[in-house]
RNA sequence: GCGCCCGUAGCUCAGUUGGAUAGAGCGUUGGCCUCCGAAGCCAAAGGCCGCAGGUUCGAUUCCUGCCGGGCGCACCA
């Protein structure tokens, strides 16, 4: 499809417009009726052009209408209702952009609405404190999703892991590998207060011990040497870098078993702290005298800014202890490393980080970026279940579900799709006992079905021996079945939402849409058979389920979901 | 108390930047495999779209108030 439909729709109309001598629209929206007697596609320009026109509704939708220019691929319009325009697509138009569809192959769907804009999405980022939990499948589905569909408009996306590895949490984490050791060495010691419990860092404490060990008896003795004479500042070092060093490289790990990778991990303290950058951004923040001191600390003048990038109060940047907080670190990042490479960044926060929203952007509008370059989306929670009895998810306590343990449980496939069929926003119950026991009624199946379905027709035709001539020669006028046509209708509405989709940030409109699909083609395939004498027909109806096969694979590749030959 | 998000079928959720008679899956009930894959198809039942106002030709969608639920309000990250 070289133009969207509505693209030339629009065109018709502003032509119509034109010969009637009426105002142009800003804009011309298209929306799909609900019902089959509205048409294809309908529009209420008329309506909001009436006033400008001074004409009645209904009056600029007859005008419109007669005035409508030919185009190939409409049949008629019609006005109706209190002003609306319904298109009706011409069938044979419609049959021969099948053709088009099977032509553009893995490139259909693909558009250019965010041409030239560089983005910067950043997702996951799950503190280097253990291993990875379900939230971060959750935002790793969605963050993964997001990339593909704006790299399909051609945006430019750096996808991006941020590490964590400075800070209280880095020293709690030290503080505990760092007891695991002693421990592993035959010495008493105790977790510290806010330490880390979980199994996973007496594992990795043990093989700290191992590897020194087989490096000889030097390294092992520089290590009772390290834990009982260093200073504190050499052991938090120590033990900090080499427990994030391991635990990032199973978080990668993970992520990479569940189809993300990412193109960009920074670490806060290689990356920002020890660049200077928060220092940096203080003097550029208090060169706009939006910082003030008081009672010891350095604030952020962040309830100053307007109503709309405003705060409920100011912000510590530097603390009365002199260490700026994670809330300066964070902006520094931002100002100084994503937005020097990017025009637009999107990041995935956790719920729990919603209250922090206001303030960051304040701060990114304060140095002078747009207000709608820096965008958050909150990914909610994911409360898991198991037989509807919740299941705990507390790093402190040591229980929690792994990303790992749920890819192991209910596949890749079907953990991602069920991701994405929910928007980001919301709340998603996720029972495993439901899934696991009722893998086979998951809707990632009841699509990737009627992608293996059509395959398998491919190799019944190849089976029996039948010729399939290249598509080029194929001719698809049999195709005047009801069906046959509302279903490739259907497929010349994909690019569009995609489009929506990566413009909203909103994958699961994609995974919904699909769903549809397969719920058109699974009943066609039940009432007329594809292979059959009419040879004519029978190649009309194989090129009709190559599009189908063509567009459910594009779709579930946007979403990151294996589209299988057969299951 | 203040702020953000959410109230749609028994359950879990969609509802196309305000459109025409509100949808899907699961669950329930009843049918369909000598015919390209039954992980499928067909049918039935199920709704004051939280409540009350307002804006509009038109509201599940926007605004206000209330009720109910979640989350956040650190010199933590």
């Amino acid at each position: 499809m070289r133009t969207p439909i509505t693209e030339r729709l629009t065109e018709g109309v502003r032509t119509a417009l034109a010969n009637a001598g009426l105002p142009e629209p800003e804009t011309c929206p298209w929306e799909i009726p609900r019902q089959a007697e509205h048409g294809d596609y309908a529009t209420n320009v008329a309506m909001t052009l009436a006033r400008a026109a001074r004409r009645s509704p209904r009056q600029v939708a007859e005008l419109i209408a007669t005035h409508f220019p030919s185009l190939r691929e409409v049949e008629r319009v019609a006005v109706a209702g209190p002003g609306f325009l319904n298109v009706f697509l011409s069938p044979a138009w419609c049959t021969a952009a099948l053709g088009e569809i099977l032509e553009a192959g893995d490139t259909y769907g693909r558009g250019a609405s965010e041409r030239g804009r560089r983005v910067r999405l950043e997702f996951v980022s799950a503190n280097p404190t253990g291993p990875l939990v379900i939230v971060s499948a959750r935002a790793a589905a969605v963050g993964d999703s997001l990339a593909r569909l704006l790299r399909a408009q051609e945006a430019q996306v750096t996808t991006e892991f941020y590490i964590n590895d400075a800070g209280s949490q880095f020293e709690a984490l030290a503080r505990s590998l760092e007891a695991r050791v002693r421990q592993g060495l035959g010495m008493p010691a105790e977790l510290p207060a806010n330490g880390y419990p979980g199994e996973y860092l007496v594992d990795l404490a043990s093989e700290y011990v191992e590897e020194q060990r087989a490096r000889g008896a030097d390294a092992l003795e520089a290590l009772e040497a390290l834990v009982t004479d260093a200073g504190e500042r050499e052991r938090l070092e120590r033990f900090g870098r080499y427990a994030v060093s391991r635990i990032v490289e199973q978080q990668r790990r993970s992520l990479r078993d569940y189809g993300v990778e990412f193109d960009v991990w920074t670490s806060e303290q290689r990356d920002v702290r020890d660049l200077h950058l928060p220092e940096k951004v203080l003097e550029e923040l208090a060169a706009r005298k939006l910082t003030y001191e008081a009672e010891g600390a350095l604030w952020f003048r962040s309830s100053a800014l307007g109503e709309e990038a405003g705060d409920d109060k100011d912000r510590v940047l530097r603390r009365s202890n002199g260490e700026v907080t994670y809330f300066a670190v964070d902006v520094a990042y931002h100002h100084c490393v994503k937005f020097r490479s990017a025009d637009r960044v999107i990041n995935l926060l956790g719920p729990d980080h919603h209250g922090y929203v206001p303030r960051m952007k304040a701060a990114m509008q304060a140095l002078g970026h747009p207000s709608d370059a820096f965008e958050v989306l909150i990914v909610q929670l994911v409360t898991l279940l198991r037989d509807g009895q919740p299941v705990r998810m507390s790093k402190r306590q040591g229980e929690f579900v792994l990303m790992e343990e749920l890819l192991e449980e209910v596949g890749r496939d079907a953990a991602r799709f069920t991701f994405l069929t929910r928007r980001h926003d919301s709340p998603l119950p996720f029972d495993l006992a439901v899934a696991t026991r009722q893998s086979a009624e998951n809707p990632v199946y009841y699509v990737q079905y009627a992608h293996a379905r059509i395959k398998s027709i491919d190799k019944q035709v190849a089976e029996q021996g039948l010729v399939v001539p290249p598509l080029g020669e194929i001719d698809l006028s049999p195709l005047r079945e009801d069906e046959e046509l509302a279903i490739i209708k259907r497929l010349l509405q994909y690019p569009e939402v995609v489009r929506g989709a990566a413009r909203a940030l909103e994958p699961h409109r994609v995974a919904y849409w699909l769903q549809e699909l397969a719920g058109m083609f699974h009943p066609y395939y039940k009432n007329h058979r594809v292979i059959q004498d009419d040879r004519q027909l029978m190649l009309a109806r194989l090129a009709l389920c190559a599009g189908v096969g063509r567009v459910i694979r594009n779709g579930l590749e946007l979403l990151g979901v294996s589209a299988p030959e057969s299951m």
